[in-house]
DNA sequence: TAGTTCCATACCTGTAAGGTATCAATACTT
DNA sequence: AAGTATTGATACCTTACAGGTATGGAACTA
């Protein structure tokens, strides 16, 4: 016995016609009428009485609809809620973050992921700012990582933590740590720095932050990320400023992170994501990013 | 999905291992672990998760293992019941029944059985108690209306009723009805009766109810059912001597059916069946037969 | 490190599911 | 009442699929 007897059975008992249970099915009748004779003859029981032309069910027939009927049901939401299971730990999540953030934290806390979910699939963009707005708005992402203000009706924003900027000078450019000496020096040298169509918040926190010191600052390179301006730096080729957050990330390379010293400008990191967006996987990693995050930091 | 992927999935749930597996369903395992993947694929769903040659329970497969083993129950369970109720409707009955028996009462109560047992197909056979004995012995009869007492330790036998006799006589001699020109009309008449061998029980009676008459019974025809006894005596081809209720059943006949008064001769009707048989079928006829017949009788 | 065992995949074979043709019986239509 | 249509069942045929063996890659065990 197999479902498909169950299921030939059930069909015939509704129609309680060969033929039309057969078109149903999308079979033709004879072996529609051989798959229940089968069926009839494993059970050992007269489902139906076949006279004059006429099918009619027997009482076991009637008895045996009924619990097929339940099986049927109970097979369908079993299916249903296997899947609901299935997914709720799979499925995939489309993660964008800033270059400046810290990839180590997000691995941990992808890590930490997996043990809810499972067999889940992530898929990571480094990308700036304003392409994860656009992405998070066009369903591209679920969540991103990036710097504020998000300004969309679309979107949930929530604060991560507020970064202040540092110095980033060459490293043997580094016994200029005096805050009197720094601006002079900072003032004679060229800029690397985001374009101001990639990032134009962080561009104009940039600006204000020199003007605070007494300087407009000669931006000569233009790029797109932060490990780009960092090795730029590294190789000598001008300063810039960026999130103190990037100071424990590239610790390892040869730059000097200097902390700016009254210095009241910095920027905000935010989570954003789809107001309509009901992932589960979506939820737990908006409502557990920073808890493990601190965790790992500890 | 047929109900062989859920139980090929159920036992490699249990197992945990998929050549076990394969032993216990008696296929090889290479086809066990395709239709696991079918399976897998067709639900869109990951049951089990295989690493270091190890196999594990997806939280889905748990789920889905529990939902697979109530619904192979209650498929159990349900044929278990549909073969109840098939088999309680349907199946065969043998009865025996002497010739005395009224037949329009057996066909009634066989009417009313219909009702309870739809499909059920009843064998009659109007066979002499001896006959019937033996077949009930055997097996070959389920259940028998015969003439007490039945000496059997295989046999249940529960007494129906008492029939006393009465003096049949061919209708123009009716005019001797007062008991003591009976007598000397039966000393000089010709006897129609059972033969011995068929019905020495009954054989006997007729010998005891003479001598208490006072005579001996000139038996010169030996019959072996009450059709042709009535239709003999009909004829005028001799009397006899037999139980009350054919009266009621013979009433068309143009015979005379002649109470006896002070005769303490009687003989038992009863109905009897094998101790071991189980059959439902039985069972209601057992237990219904005279109640119905009451009410036809009525 | 070699031998063994696991599940997955490639390829092959036999059987059963589904097809068409048609039958006998009955219903329906004229 | 005769002709036609329709029903479920059976005969025969074809093909897809379930189960087989062989074997691979990876991991375990001695």
């Amino acid at each position: 016995m197999e479902l498909r007897h169950l299921l030939y059975f059930r069909t015939v008992a509704e129609e309680l016609h060969f033929r039309k249970a057969a078109l149903k099915l999308f079979i033709s009748q004879p072996p529609l009428s051989r798959q229940i004779k089968e069926l009839e003859k494993e059970l050992g029981v007269q489902l139906f009485t076949r006279k004059d032309k006429r099918v009619y069910l027997t009482d076991a027939g009637k008895y045996f609809k009924a619990e097929v009927d339940g099986i049927f049901a109970r097979l369908e939401e079993t299916k249903g809620i296997v899947r609901q299971i299935h997914n709720n730990e799979s499925g995939e999540l489309k993660i964008g973050y800033i270059s400046s953030v810290y990839q180590s934290h997000l691995a941990d806390v992808l890590i930490a992921m997996r043990d809810v979910f499972p067999y889940i699939k992530t898929n990571l963009f480094e990308i700036p700012t304003l392409t994860q707005t656009k992405g998070l708005e066009l369903g591209n992402l679920d969540v991103g990582i990036l710097r504020g203000p998000v300004k969309s009706d679309q979107l949930k924003v929530k604060t991560l933590f507020f970064d202040p900027f540092v110095v980033v000078i060459p490293a043997q450019k580094g016994k200029h740590k005096r805050q009197e000496k720094l601006e002079a020096y900072l003032r004679g040298s060229p800029f690397i720095f985001f374009s101001k169509e990639i990032a134009p918040h962080y561009y104009d926190k940039l600006i204000e932050i020199c003007a605070r010191m007494g300087f407009k600052p000669d931006i000569v390179h233009e790029v797109n990320n932060v490990h780009s301006i960092l090795q730029l730096v590294e190789a000598g080729l001008g300063v810039s400023i960026l999130p103190y957050s990037l100071k424990q990330q590239y610790s390892f390379l040869k730059v000097s992170f200097i902390e700016l010293e009254n210095m009241p400008v910095s920027t905000e990191v935010v989570m954003a994501y789809k107001r309509s967006n009901k992932s589960a996987a979506l939820r737990w990693f908006v409502e557990n990013y920073q808890s493990k995050i601190a965790r790992f930091s500890g």
